[in-house]
DNA sequence: CTCGATAACAAGGTTTTTCCTATATGACGA
DNA sequence: TCGTCATATAGGAAAAACCTTGTTATCGAG
């Protein structure tokens, strides 16, 4: 049995000849009526009463009518459901960011995304990069939003943007000069996202340095979130490390910034499967996600030395 | 997509590689590659990720697959439809009888169809024979039993038995001879199926005998049923004539019957439209009546004369 | 009752599809 | 690093689908 000869069954049944079927299906009466001998051979009984003029239906062929229309019926639901996800009408996204860019950006990006295709499911989770890295790898993300460095086997990686980050004090002479590590290493210094430890990239990078230069970071204190390190250091406790766009948020009023004398840089990278081919719907966020973290990097042009106004 | 296609897809997600399905399809890899290969072209979008080792379901192969799964399962459905209809497992058997085989055989016919065939739905008319015939041709129904003549125009006709009817009196003196149509026309005539006049079959026999034999029969009284007619006939108001097979019932008792000097008889024959082959279920409840039929004969093989003990 | 139209059916040939074998390629594990 | 297992690819053989041509049967009209 063929989806075709179901197809011509009903075609033959609905015009009441092999010949009418033939014309509606572009086709030639014998090549109808041969798939229809073929149906009925295989179905042991004949699905209709040849006639001189015409055909009529038998008992199996009215048993068998209904139920052949509803397997083509439900053939072109097979269809419709790969073309919701192929044209971004329907599916879930399962997608992972890390934690500071799902804080900020989560909201934001899910409104884009679900103003564009409201009919996909998001499903958008926040965690650290190595664990949204293994997600990925174990297929229960389908991609994710990362700061490197992070194990990428089996994953296909893609920088993003490289986030610059710099020094935030409540002291304008400590920042007059572009940061060394070494300047860096002499004041009491603010940490956030304690509970990573040494596997945060921006504390990988900052102890690599240090070690480099023969010098040793003392973070005096280590708190979960940017806001805090912040308001920590505008009480004067120390300096703290953000990334550049977190200078234009709240929180960071009336204080100084400055880069390091070596830039250093947080870098975001996307990642997917290395095997599997990205969905319709994860190329379509990553692109959002994409253009948001460009305005991100716009709005933060505008900021600079000291963030009196924002 | 083909059904074909649908099916090597679903092997292939259950087994979680071309390979494994292959084998269990009694196929090569190649074979298996290839149509899900098709399917997706089709489709437009990749069903499953290509790993190095075994594949994935990406986000359109899980939605095709239950989709996928229900098409094979209403293809099954449809092949059960038939087979229910051929194995005589279901579906409708429509059939007519004139009224008097209806009126004394239906309910066995049905007990014995239905012990056998439980699940065949029976739908028994008893009409006269034209009108059966006529619904016969335009497919109210699908065959009959009828008493000859019909219209056999676009039927296909199987004599099922010679019915002989006897004169029936309750004057042994009338009926020691073999009866002729003179005689007939000596007595008062009880005719029974009134309603339909000179349809009856009966009535166009005895009315051509008549004319040829250049006598009149006067029927005295017409009355809708057999045991109507024997009821009058036994209070001696007059004689009438029944099948052969009506003897052996009640109502008879004590009466006298013989045959005709030129025996007289009824054709019963199963109809059935010429152009359509009869259904499994028709079949079978023809072999049960001409069973039925043969029993009502070596019934009234005994019955011979007078049927007192009857 | 013959004639023409229509449609099923049959035969033969061509194109397309399906499936195989053989081989290349790529990933995983010892 | 090599062997194993998986998929991809190429080429060819077998099968299926379709077409063309021609025959037969039925129905309706003249």
């Amino acid at each position: 049995m063929t989806i075709q000869q179901l197809t011509y069954f009903l075609a033959t049944v609905e015009h009441g000849s092999f010949s009418g079927a033939a014309r509606s299906l572009f086709l030639t009466q014998p090549s109808i009526s041969e798939q229809i001998r073929q149906l009925e051979g295989e179905l042991g009984i004949a699905l209709f009463a040849r006639a001189g003029r015409g055909l009529v239906l038998t008992e199996a062929g009215r048993k068998f009518r209904p139920a052949a229309a509803r397997v083509l019926a439900d053939v072109e639901r097979a269809r419709a459901a790969v073309a919701e996800v192929r044209d971004l009408r329907g599916g879930t996204l399962g997608f992972g960011m890390f934690g500071t860019a799902s804080a900020y950006l989560i909201a934001d990006l899910a409104t884009d995304f679900r103003k564009k295709y409201p009919d996909v499911r998001l499903r958008l989770v926040g965690l650290n990069s190595s664990e949204v890295a293994d997600q990925v790898r174990n297929a229960t993300l389908e991609a994710g939003l990362i700061v490197l460095p992070v194990d990428d086997a089996g994953l296909d990686l893609r920088v993003a943007r490289l986030e610059e980050l710099v020094v935030v004090s409540r002291e304008a002479s400590r920042l007059s000069t572009p940061v060394t590590i070494e300047a860096l290493a002499d004041a009491p210094l603010i940490l956030y996202d304690a509970q990573y430890g040494a596997n945060d990239p921006m504390r990988r990078q900052l102890l690599d340095r240090a070690q480099r230069a023969g010098v040793t970071l003392r973070p005096v204190i280590e708190v979960e979130g940017i806001e805090a390190a912040v308001g920590l250091a505008r009480r004067g406790l120390g300096d703290t490390i953000v990334p550049r766009a977190a200078i234009s948020r709240q929180g960071a009023r009336g204080m100084h910034f400055s880069s390091f004398a070596e830039p250093l840089f947080d870098t975001f990278a996307f990642i997917a499967r290395s095997d599997a081919p990205l969905s319709p719907a994860a190329r379509a966020f990553v692109e959002i996600v994409e253009r948001r973290l460009d305005r991100l990097s716009e709005a933060a042009l505008y900021a600079a030395g000291t963030s009196e106004t924002d």
